[in-house]
Formats: structure tokens, C-alpha cells, sequence
DNA sequence: ACCATGTATCCTGTATACAGTATTAAGCAG
DNA sequence: CTGCTTAATACTGTATACAGGATACATGGT
């Protein structure tokens, strides 16, 4: 009659995960602060343990770590491994490009115009939904990849950047042909040879691995906003 | 004067992580066994703790599988994800092929070949060392190209897949070109165009899926040794 | 003022205890 | 014997307690 409950109840260390992550996204959490388990617990009125698990697991997916017995820090990430974080995209996403360009189902092209339209329908200037749409239109491709261990390491590696990758689009002062940039790309998706849309891809993902490390040296001596 | 402890105290999690993971690969957990945190504790002589944390982690690395509250259980792992798995290490082993090939450093080269070497020097029929010397051949690769992100990525995957691979292996009843395979692998990598060392990666690895599931085919019915 | 040594505290890792729900087993009606 | 209802058990998730080693601070000697 009913459908039994999808499992799935609630686990409170979920909760301190999702708030954890954010609180980095937003910048809450700035670089090299400590996190003690203790007072993140008394902050939301659990006990220490799901906070524990919380951490541990971000501290796998290489957001934060651990130094020695002083807790846990955000880790504040060398130019080397913004170049390997961006590489490794280009490993992902130059793939995923090269798969659908090989298999180009009709769903799968127009699930993917769809989420680059969004981008042209946004006129104000938001740098958050701006990063929120693009972060999609690269999902997106990979996801219509069709392979589900592919969009996991996608998801794991954007999570590993968040606080990058806002940072970078916070400092993109303008984005002038960013549409223009996506459109080019679906283009060759769906009528370029699979080499040339994982080229495609691969240099798309290699220009904003340039405009990144730009921005960062031109605000390297002014932090604040 | 004393060199000071290198940190990384143990950590009894660590351990139990370990133990369960070559206990999988070793075939003493079969898929669909129950793992309960309890019986686990009770087994090696210690408290609940860390062997849920070790669980947990072996969770999102997708090796186990939490169903409801009848305890975590090895994935059975559907064609459709092995599938997915090769896939995935064809973004990644395809990708470090082509850096590998724009770079051409010689050093690079020189540590590659010498583990295509090893496994030309090994002549009787060992399984697992088979085994070994092959993912270590894929593993420098990836891991001269240089990009410790990616390495990572390497390693969650041959993890992941460590049951799958092993009973590939175990089942594949005569290698009989692979060292040649391996070897014009290299060959790309020294002297072939970018492009032309990825697509060799690429169709080594799907002829390794290939073999994979043909292997799984004519053994199916036959699950015990 | 500076360095060394001892002491207090912080913080983690592990162990144990408690609560609650899914799953299994038991009992009973048909 | 089969299907339903109710009780028992089996696990997990969370909370709390304990132990030990590192870090930071204070004290005293030079």
C-alpha cells in the first residue's frame, strides 16, 4: 500500500558535516584556525562523537587536517595542488566531454543545453548563483556521462576546492564571454569529434586554472575584501 | 642530534581498517557477509570505536554498504559498475599518459620502465604477484605525471575495485602478450604524440574490461575455487 | 632578559553506557 | 500450515567517561 520509509533517517553527524562544509564556503572558518572538537560540539549542543566523524571524513576528502594533537585546520592549499586539483578536472571532465561527444544521445545533449541556457538568463551580477550554475554545467556534462564513479570523484573534488573555487570567482571582477565560452563548448559536445570536445573541455577548464592563479597574485597583498 | 618521532602515532582505527581490507581482498569476507561492529570489537579485542571508524571509511570509499541497521556488507558490485569503474580509470591512467607524453621527462621515463621491467623478469605463475607488479606499472605512471590529486584518485579506485581485480587476475588462466602490452604502453609514452599514448592506455584498459567480463561469464556458475 | 625544567591544561583516541528502531522470532487466529 | 500481531533481540547512533601524550604556561636559575 504505502511505500516503506526510503531508510535514510536522520544522522546528526550528517548535520555538523553539511554546516562544517558551509561555514568553509562561506569563509567562516578562514585557513589555518583551529577546529576542537569539544567546542564544536558544545557550539550545537551534541556530544563529540558524530562531530568527530564529521571531521574525519572531511579531513579524507582532503578538506581539512590534522596537526598532531592541536585538532583539525582547514588546509590551506600550495599553488602545486591547485594545479593538481585542476588537473585532475581536466582528467575528469576532458574524459566525461569525450564520452558524450562518442555517444551523443538526444537526452542526454539537451539536458546538458539546458543547464548552459540557465547561464545566459542570469543578468545580475551574483557571484554565487554565477558559481552555483557553472558548478552545474560541469556536473552536468559529467553526470550525462553516464558514470556514476566519475561524478563521484567530480563531486569530490569540487568539495575539495569549494573555498578555492568561490574564492576565485569572488575575485573574477568580469566574466565578459564566459556564455559565449560554455556555448562554444556544447557545440563541439554535440557535433565536434570526441577528441576535440575533451580538447575543448580541457583547455575551458586550463583558462580558468590561468585567470585563478591571476586573480590570486593580484589580491595576494590586499586579503580583505 | 635524535631524530625527532615522526609523529603519526598509532592509531588502533588504522589498524582495523587494514585488516579489513586485505581481508576482503584475500576473499575471507565474501560479498553479502554482514559486518557487525560488535563481533568485529569482540574479535580483535577492543572497543566499538574504532572499528566504526575504519567501517565508515571503508564506506565511502564504496567498498562496503550500510543496509538499514542490519550492518555493513561488502558492495556486490553490478556490471554496470565495474563497467563504470574501468571507465573511471580511463579518465585517469588515460589522462596521466598524455601529461606523461607532453612532458617526456627523463627521469619520468626512466622510473616507468623499470617497473615494466620487473615484470618481464618474473617467470613462474604467481597470481598476486602478477597482480602486484601490473598495478604498480599503472600506478608510476600516474604517479609521475606528477599530479598527487590524481594519484589519489588512483589509489580510492584500485581499492574500490581491489576484490574485482584480484578475482579478474585469479581467473585470467593464461597472460600470454601482457608484457608486450605493457611495452608498447611504454613505447607511446616515449616517442608517440600525446594523443596516441592516452588512446593506448585507454584500449589497454578496456581490453582489460573486456577480459574482465568474459572471465566473469564463464566462470559465473562456478564461484568456488 | 633568556633558557631550562617542571607543572598544568588541552585535546585527542579509546572505552563504556544508554536509547531507540529495524529485524527477527514467537504466539495465535484463521 | 499460513498470515497477522506482539514480544524479544540485535544493531546502530549518540552520549559520557577515562587515559595518555602533547602543548603551553609558569617558575627559577644563570
Amino acid at each position: 500500500m504505502f511505500k516503506k520509509a526510503p531508510q535514510a533517517r536522520p544522522r546528526l553527524a550528517a548535520d555538523v558535516y553539511d554546516q562544517l562544509l558551509s561555514a568553509v564556503v562561506n569563509g567562516q572558518i578562514k585557513p589555518g584556525e583551529r577546529l576542537i572538537q569539544e567546542k564544536i560540539a558544545a557550539q550545537i549542543n551534541i556530544s563529540r562523537t558524530p562531530v568527530r566523524e564529521a571531521l574525519l571524513r572531511l579531513e579524507q576528502e582532503g578538506v581539512l587536517e590534522q596537526t598532531g594533537r592541536r585538532g583539525f585546520t582547514i588546509r590551506d592549499i600550495t599553488d602545486q595542488e591547485i594545479r593538481a586539483l585542476y588537473g585532475a578536472r581536466e582528467a575528469v571532465e576532458g574524459y566525461a566531454a569525450y564520452v558524450i561527444a562518442t555517444d551523443r544521445g538526444d537526452q542526454q545533449l539537451a539536458t546538458i543545453e539546458q543547464a548552459v541556457l540557465a547561464e545566459q538568463q542570469l543578468f545580475e551580477r551574483d557571484v554565487e548563483k554565477e558559481f552555483t550554475i557553472n558548478r552545474n554545467i560541469h556536473r552536468t556534462i559529467v553526470e550525462q556521462s553516464g558514470n556514476s564513479v566519475l561524478l563521484g570523484m567530480f563531486d569530490s573534488l569540487w568539495s575539495r576546492g569549494v573555498s578555492l573555487w568561490l574564492f576565485s570567482a569572488t575575485r573574477n571582477d568580469q566574466t565578459p564571454s564566459k556564455p559565449d565560452v560554455h556555448s562554444k563548448l556544447l557545440q563541439k559536445l554535440k557535433s565536434g569529434t570526441p577528441e576535440e570536445a575533451q580538447k575543448e573541455m580541457i583547455d575551458h577548464i586550463r583558462d580558468g586554472l590561468d585567470m585563478h592563479l591571476e586573480n590570486k597574485k593580484t589580491h595576494a597583498s590586499n586579503p580583505d575584501s
